[in-house]
DNA sequence: AGTACTCACATGACAACGTCACACGAAATG
DNA sequence: CATTTCGTGTGACGTTGTCATGTGAGTACT
């Protein structure tokens, strides 16, 4: 039980936990290597003998992110619905990912730091359920343009949301219904939805 | 000609631009109060005679990039081009700033902070000329939904090149086809076979 | 005109941060 | 049991944002 390899993967997965909590908690501010070393119940030190530095921490939980991104949209694309609802659901995933935990989603889509491989890699995990949703929509010929349109006008409208950018007040709209709207002006899409998945926000 | 007042204002404004300059150079973190003032000539401890810290100082840098977008915007608007020329030079622009300057436009689309109501406005302010466009084009009665659709589409499609995530291997498009994407989708658009909407000039 | 005031700016100081070099002690190895 | 390995704690250094204080040139008052 005092293993010491596996003591150490412990201690490496407080350390990401707790760089997480505070990130959520607190921004990108209130990430410090003391806070973190302090909440994983290490010193300060610590993190240097997991990680080169504070920038391949903030890396490994943007690949984390990416990754159960990728987990929730592939639930989503092995459901029963119509492939109209799928697509909306996924986009909708998106959308909660930046409602939920809205530091993370805006360090998942800034550039690349830390080993920017392994970023590109995890976020091609969900980007390539994506491609095959939209796929199952307008044909694969076309799948690659539309997929590359809905993906990032789904995250423009998270960003814009997040940035407050968005205000309901000013555009008399929400994300979810600009999100309807993608979708229902796909070339192949069922302008009937009656849209249930996703989750509340 | 030495007045104290212009004197002041002038090293604002040269505080500023020493400022925009580190952020384009070397980004963020390029960005110290020391190295801000070294540039404008000034000590380290001057700006806080113009502004309340460091926040503020950045905060200003946003809303002046924000209102010169406005500018050019409103340029594009009283051109003689063709509404939909017109509204597609507009989110050109908006892909302009990014690519021409990143960490800028990185900055306009995070979390307003320091004066919040200020870049709000500002903001707006370019916000209202696309909203006049989009106009023209889906008529008044869509706007508001057309307009916060494509402003936060392009700025996803901006964002998602900037970040990497749009790389042309594996969508196989460019920042430019996906715009040229989004004005043929829109009811009324002239070379999409779509519904004859309202269209004014 | 001469004096007192004002304010933009410079400077010293402090806490907090990321990071490195080093020390320690327990697990692993023979 | 002796030795090595390695995860971790600790001291230290340079840098950063920020504030308190000093200073000197422009401004106002008599």
């Amino acid at each position: 039980m005092t293993n010491r390899a596996d003591s150490a993967a412990a201690t490496r997965v407080a350390l990401l936990r707790a760089a997480g909590d505070l990130l959520d908690a607190g921004g990108p501010a209130a990430v410090t290597l003391r806070a973190v070393g302090a909440q994983a119940g290490v010193s300060r030190g610590a993190p240097y003998g997991h990680f080169p530095d504070k920038e391949h921490l903030l890396a490994q939980l943007v690949v984390d992110g990416w990754l159960e991104l990728a987990q929730v949209l592939d639930r989503i694309r092995n459901g029963g619905e119509s492939a109209d609802a799928k697509l909306e659901a996924a986009l909708i995933a998106l959308l909660d990912v930046a409602a939920r935990k809205p530091h993370l989603y805006a360090l998942m889509w800034s550039a690349p730091t830390g080993d920017p491989s392994q970023i590109v890699e995890a976020a091609g995990r969900s980007q390539d359920v994506f491609l095959g949703l939209v796929g199952d929509i307008v044909g694969r010929e076309d799948a690659r343009r539309y997929g590359a349109l809905l993906m990032s006008s789904a995250h423009g409208i998270a960003s814009m949301e997040l940035s407050g950018h968005l205000s309901k007040q000013k555009w008399n709209t929400t994300p979810r219904a600009l999100v309807a709207m993608l979708v229902q002006a796909l070339p192949g899409a069922s302008s009937a939805g009656g849209v249930s998945a996703g989750d509340q926000t």
